[in-house]
DNA sequence: TGTTACATACCGACCGGTTTGTATGCCAAA
DNA sequence: TTTGGCATACAAACCGGTCGGTATGTAACA
């Protein structure tokens, strides 16, 4: 959403070379890390030098901050197609939520992984900024998958009664996890069957 | 285990230094990293020098690996408690395994972080050496739980029919999730939670 | 037992290259 | 003509790793 409109065609574009920066980095990072990726990878990457880039953002943790927050962004984009839809019941929203996750996993050469859940892993407990960042886009997501599992204790019998946050807390956990261990084995079959397991779990929370 | 014995006092220990790298790799690599944490670092932490690091490992890598090694050497020997546990029933086993995961979350000024989970997100997927040390380790911990799930669905009777290692990938990515979600939501009691809901989908999978 | 010969454990200076970040200046758009 | 976007050049610290040297232990042999 640019501040002003863009009319004119415009040789200098700051929001979007900016963004590159941003684009690259998710890229890169999403590979290397946080501490494995360096500044000039980075300009590289987007086409820029380093004098461009600290024009843009302070601080390399600046700009990871901001790459995880457009990374939250990104994500709720998508799985908006399952928290918005009001056509549905909850527990089916639910449902198309894992198979959106699924999705991510059938993508040709790109694996499946989260920049807020690699972020974490390295950083969370040196660096208070990135940490915060990625607290922040946990929660929401977190929240998000409550407010679905709330509905669905309203529109259906809950088999037990359970707590909508650990139940979502427990599928974050899942989802995070199953993205680590499935780079490391390397099958991202592996996480599907993960999720088709989350389902049946999910499922197993209401009746009939 | 000395190879000769040590009935003079030693001056020299090459076996305790080299131990004494490894721990104090562990310790900071859980704090920062592998690529936050430098080989000077390490050195100093373990009362060391460069020269002589080197004269022990021949790269920051391999020691990386002797350290991921280690940690799952370390893990095995807490589980062996419910592993090898032949006086109760797998699925109480099962129960066990999960309470000492609980308690991991008890330590006071310890985090409830594992080696193998930080080592495989950061570096998995742009280093082999390390990658395949980790999957090592996700595996032999995943082939002890598959084996109790096994062994459970012959003492009882399976609610539905599962595969154990399907099952046992489900726990294992749950477990790293937790830690890792633990972290940045800097809360153990979330873990412990998760572990709980771990318990009931267990139990669940068992009639009765 | 004393001596010689050698292997091992360890030290700390040093190397080339890389790190994040800065100082400065050019050039096009407003 | 001013301002903002970007490049060039540079700084100072730090990186993994090497190297020459020393201290310590062990084994062979006289």
């Amino acid at each position: 959403m640019p501040k002003k409109a863009a009319s004119k065609k415009r040789e200098r574009d700051p929001e979007g070379t900016r963004q590159a920066l941003i684009d690259a980095t998710v890229r890169l990072m999403l590979q290397q890390g946080f501490a494995g990726t360096s500044v000039d990878m980075i300009c590289k990457e987007a086409g820029m030098t380093k004098g461009g880039f600290f024009h843009h953002f302070e601080s390399k943790e600046a700009l990871g901050k901001a790459a995880v927050e457009w990374w939250g962004q990104m994500g709720a984009s998508f799985y908006n197609a399952a928290w918005q839809n009001t056509a549905i019941g909850a527990l089916e929203r639910l449902h198309q939520m894992l198979d959106i996750m699924s999705g991510f996993t059938m993508r040709k050469d790109e694996n499946c992984v989260c920049m807020v859940g690699m972020m974490s892993q390295e950083l969370a407990s040196t660096n208070p900024v990135m940490q915060a960042a990625c607290a922040k886009e946990l929660q929401s997501w977190n929240d998000q998958v409550a407010l679905m599992l709330a509905e669905a204790k309203k529109q259906l019998k809950p088999a037990t009664n359970f707590d909508p946050k650990a139940v979502a807390w427990f599928l974050n956990s899942l989802w995070q996890g199953s993205m680590l261990v499935g780079k490391a084995v390397d099958s991202q079959a592996m996480i599907r069957a993960n999720l088709k397991l989350a389902r049946t779990f999910v499922d197993s929370l209401f009746d009939k």
